[in-house]
Order: C-alpha cells, then sequence, then structure tokens
DNA sequence: TGAAAAGATTAGGCAAATCTAATCATTATG
DNA sequence: CATAATGATTAGATTTGCCTAATCTTTTCA
C-alpha cells in the first residue's frame, strides 16, 4: 500500500521546511505547520523513519530520503496542478485554491495526474507563481529576490508569493498587484524600509517592509 | 463536522440498496457492497442511528432520514458530475473513470460542485446514462425498460447499463454498443433467452439474457 | 411446530492517528 | 559551568474503523 494521506501530509511539510532547515527539520515546526502537538508529531517520525522515507535520529532533526522526497515532490506536483486547474479553468481566485487543493492532492491516480497536466498545457508555474514539480519529480530552483531588494528608480516584475495566506493574496489582489504585473520602486523609505511603488496605470502606493519582503520579483532586463 | 467519508460511503451504499428492499436495508448486503463484516457494518448503524441519518431498529434492517438520504444524493451527484467530467473532458473511457470517482466524489467544497456543474452545462446523466441529482438533490427517476425486453422487429436506444463493472462495459464497447446506439432486435430464441440485434453498421449479433437484461433502453417511438 | 440454518448483534481486540502529563536531552544563560 | 528554559520523547488514554469468536434472533422447512 502506498503512504496514508496522514504520511503525505507530513512529508510535504517536511520537504518544505527543509529548504529553511537543511541540517535536519525539527519535531516542533513540523508540529506548528501541521497543527499537531509534538508527541504527535514525534510517533509519526519513528514510524516514518521504519519506513524508511526519512533520516530519524532522537533528538537530532530529520531530513527526507530520496523516496521520501519523491513522495513529496508527488504530493506538490498534484497540489499546484490542481490549484493551475481551479485558476484557469473554473474561474477561482488564487486566494480561493488552496484548501480545495489540500484535499485534491490526495486523490491517488497516476492517469488523472497525466491527463490533467495534458489538459492545462504542462504549465511550470501555479496561480502563486511556485514551480511544479514534472512528473519525475524535477522541479526548476526558484531564485529568491523579493520586492524589498529593488533599488529606487528600477523596475521588477511579480512573479510569485511567499505567503500564501488568503488574507495577503486578498490584499494584493486588491492593490492590482497580480501575477506577471511590472512594478517600478518610486522610493524606498529607510526608516521603516517601507516602499512606494508603482504599479500599470495605478497611482503610487506605500508598501510595508512585512509586504514587500513577502513579494519575489524578477529584475526587469 | 460533517459525516466522515466512511459514513459518506455508507450513506451512499444505503441508498442504493434502498432501491431494491424499499422495506429496510439488511446488514448483509451492505456488508456484501463496501466488503466490510456484518459486525463492522452492525457497529456503523447504531453510530448512524445515533446521528439520525439512519432509523435503526436492530434485527429490522434500516432506511435512511430525510438528512440521511440528502448526504447520499451529494454524493452521488458528486460521483455522477465527476466521472462526466473525466470522460467529456479528460478523454477517459466509461469504464475507466468510476474508482477516480469513488475519490472525487468525497472532496468537501460546495463552491467546487457549483463551478464542476457549471462548467459541464448541467448535465442530466453520466457517462453510464445515469441520472445526476440536481443541486437540490432531486433526482429524475428512471424507467426500467431493458433490451431483454424488446420484442422481435422492434429497435431502442441504449439510455443506460444495470451493471457498472468494467468487464461488461469494455465489452459492450467492443461491439460498438454505446450510449445512444440504436438497436434493432432482429430475432429472440426462446431456448436461452438470447436475442440477434443490429446496431448501427455492424453485422448482427447474438447477446445472452444476461448481457440484455443489463442494458437500459428507450423504445423508439 | 420445532430444530437447523441464516442473519444480526455483542464482546473483545487491534491499528492508525490523535491527545495530555510526565520524563528525558539539548541549549542557552547568569 | 551549573542550572533553567526549551524542545523531544515516552507513557498512557481516546476515537474511529475494522476484525474474529461467541451469542442472540429470525426465518426456513421437515
Ligand atoms: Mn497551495
Ligand atoms: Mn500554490
Ligand atoms: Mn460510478
Ligand atoms: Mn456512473
Amino acid at each position: 500500500m502506498g503512504p496514508s494521506k496522514t504520511e503525505e501530509d507530513y512529508l510535504k511539510a517536511i520537504y518544505k521546511l527543509s529548504k529553511v532547515q537543511p541540517k535536519g527539520v525539527a519535531t516542533k515546526s513540523i508540529g506548528d505547520l501541521l497543527n499537531l502537538k509534538p508527541p504527535t508529531v514525534s510517533d509519526m517520525l519513528r514510524k516514518l523513519g521504519d519506513k524508511k522515507f526519512i533520516k530519524y535520529a532522537k533528538y537530532k532533526g530529520v531530513t527526507l530520503t530520496n523516496e521520501g522526497e519523491r513522495i513529496a515532490l508527488k504530493i506538490i506536483r498534484k497540489h499546484r496542478l490542481w490549484e493551475t486547474f481551479l485558476v484557469d479553468h473554473f474561474k477561482f481566485k488564487w486566494d480561493e485554491v488552496h484548501d480545495i487543493a489540500e484535499q485534491l492532492e490526495h486523490i491517488d491516480s497516476a492517469r488523472l495526474v497525466e491527463r490533467l497536466d495534458e489538459f492545462l498545457g504542462f504549465p511550470k508555474f501555479d496561480p502563486h507563481g511556485d514551480p511544479i514539480p514534472d512528473k519525475d519529480g524535477v522541479i526548476v530552483p526558484r531564485h529568491d529576490i523579493t520586492l524589498d531588494q529593488i533599488k529606487k528608480g528600477q523596475k521588477a516584475v511579480l512573479v510569485g508569493v511567499k505567503d500564501h495566506s488568503t488574507e495577503f493574496l486578498k490584499y494584493l489582489e486588491s492593490i492590482s498587484l497580480t501575477l506577471d504585473t511590472e512594478v517600478k520602486v518610486i522610493n524606498v523609505i529607510n526608516y521603516d524600509k517601507s516602499i512606494v511603488v508603482k504599479a500599470g496605470n495605478h497611482s503610487e502606493r506605500n508598501l510595508s517592509f512585512q509586504v514587500s519582503k513577502n513579494i519575489i520579483v524578477q529584475r526587469n532586463q
């Protein structure tokens, strides 16, 4: 039998956390992400270790095995393909699809994923700008320039977000900062690191550091 | 919280069985359908009774309450909408979609079902000719004329199947007997109740009683 | 009509996934 | 560097959904 839905969720969480904790993911951070108490996580880590999905040494933190990473990437692939589907074909907004994709990502059918990918035209990025792993689990690594790193007078294109919360996404949408939007940094306020930007033909707007550092951009040229 | 996936499966099973056992569905038949042992079913029936999804009197058999039927119809609606989606938009054959729909029917999002229904153009029947309950759970009752009831010389149109097994569906497909196909009964063999039919511009073919009684038709004119 | 057979329920148990409380290990700090 | 704080694990319990074996109820039929 394949991994349970619960096991899949753990592996996906460990995969994501390992990008910030490459030397080993902490029990606590897994629990925080999945809303589970530490003992629950400890139990599961032992089990995932037994199944060789993770390398687990008590009190040390965990890393994925190749098999564990393969499973995590498969789930992430399905999640992002379904999000793309919902936005591109079912008229959902980018802030509405995550919870539904959390369910759809566990549907078990290789053929379905194939057809979904084909139906969408083999997309490379999801509605939040996150790269979609291909059928072999290959994922394009993404540069990590955020809007706060752009200097006064320079232009950049919004290519992703670091915060996926409904609140943040709705806020960006409300000020017309969506994927592929070109943004010009008009001014940088040293006092609080906020910036003044102009996007499209909207009026100038001030963005807090908290906002700008959660916006992933690509420099123009 | 809503009903669990397991509870939904029981209610759907009871709904289907109640069409054949209207005075009360037997524990054994539920177990047979869901591949569960009788004690497992007894346990769950007590629980479903406590939750007022079914009327349960020990040793008597069960019937759905209005609430239980509402839930069952919601699951059946989702199952049939997803099957329609997979066949009409993802290039699946009618014998390939049931198992995937068994998973998709449990995805919990009213908005998703709405958009799916809209995307499909509010279909009334699924790829097997089964009627799709509307958003209020209203389902058009289907007449029950099967191909074995058609007399020699008469024509009928294939509008559904009673057996949904992959084997049966693949067999029908292989002899070009698919939904909306017009069939003429050329001869009836009294000895074994088999019939000789002609469909489209294919040559005449003999169908066993077992096959003909699993094909739902509509008389021509 | 009174066994025997069939069907249903009860009793007792197990695995998965969760929790709280208690204990153990690591890290940080006065 | 000793100890307090933090983090992780172990112990013990609960819920859900499943099982086998034993018992009870209903139906069948000789
Ligand atoms: Mn998401
Ligand atoms: Mn996403
Ligand atoms: Mn089906
Ligand atoms: Mn169907």
